[in-house]
DNA sequence: CTCTGTGCAAAAGATTTGCAAGGTG
DNA sequence: CACCTTGCAAATCTTTTGCACAGAG
């Protein structure tokens, strides 16, 4: 079950897609960001940048987040949490070094060992708020 | 885009549904949902569960979560969070009365108005912790 | 040479949707 | 009646996977 298999080769297609997640700055998909890394090597399959995503995902490189369907990742690995917007879907990173009071509270009462380094929240962003009219359908 | 179409009609299909969902002691996904409702209406059909509770969690009767691209559904509409299992995706509820200060405060430093009822966290279970070997696989 | 990674296409899994028929007010 | 809801099946959408070949060490 703790599969160890360190070794791993490199590739130009898993370095690519790294660096472009890196330099992301937004919270792409498996999609958006296959449409960038295209750019520069127009030969790299979709199924390589989801199979990589994945990758990156468990060797603890990348970040994800699951939001109507779809998985968005982020390679900015310092501890952070992140906020959806209910209305337009944008992600934005939120620096929450008061979390960890809290994560221990919810701990001792619920029995949970809390991973303090993952928080989802939901709200409205500022340019949504800003128009009258927006759905508030989250999830 | 806000469409206001109040009048429904009843329908058995979805008052049984909401009542099953209503007496789940877990958060069930959809296909859970239909099995348990087929025993009492054989002829139900898993779209008409797709399609009630997408629209009773339009209409505000039910909230869902989703981890690992499935959607959980939760009937209890009091107030409250959830924290998932990183390692068997159990969900538990969270009374967090503590959140509304967090809540502002995130409010305060993001711009987005937060909504107060929807956060979720992710754990390893007390059950889980227990086990020497688990995944972390969050996503 | 030995594996790992890739491209391609097919498969899988969850959810949505078109349609004709049935149900509700 | 008008129109909402259903069952069924097909369609959609995201993600995964099998396979033969290319590439890294």
């Amino acid at each position: 079950m703790v599969k160890r298999k360190v070794n791993r080769r490199h590739s130009e297609q898993r370095n690519l897609i790294l660096a472009t997640l890196r330099s992301c700055t937004y919270h792409p998909n498996a999609q958006q960001l296959y449409d960038i890394v295209r750019q520069e090597r127009p030969d790299i399959s979709l199924g390589t940048v989801y199979r990589n995503l994945k990758l990156l995902h468990d060797l603890k490189l990348a970040n994800s987040i699951e939001h109507r369907g779809i998985k968005r990742y982020d390679g900015r690995m310092e501890a952070h949490h992140h906020i959806l917007c209910a209305s337009c879907d944008r992600v934005a990173d939120l620096d929450l070094t008061s979390f960890s009071r809290l994560g221990s509270q919810i701990g001792q009462s619920t029995g949970f060992r809390v991973l303090q380094d993952k928080l989802i929240l939901f709200g409205i962003c500022p340019d949504c708020e800003a128009q009258t009219s927006y759905n508030t359908g989250i999830n």
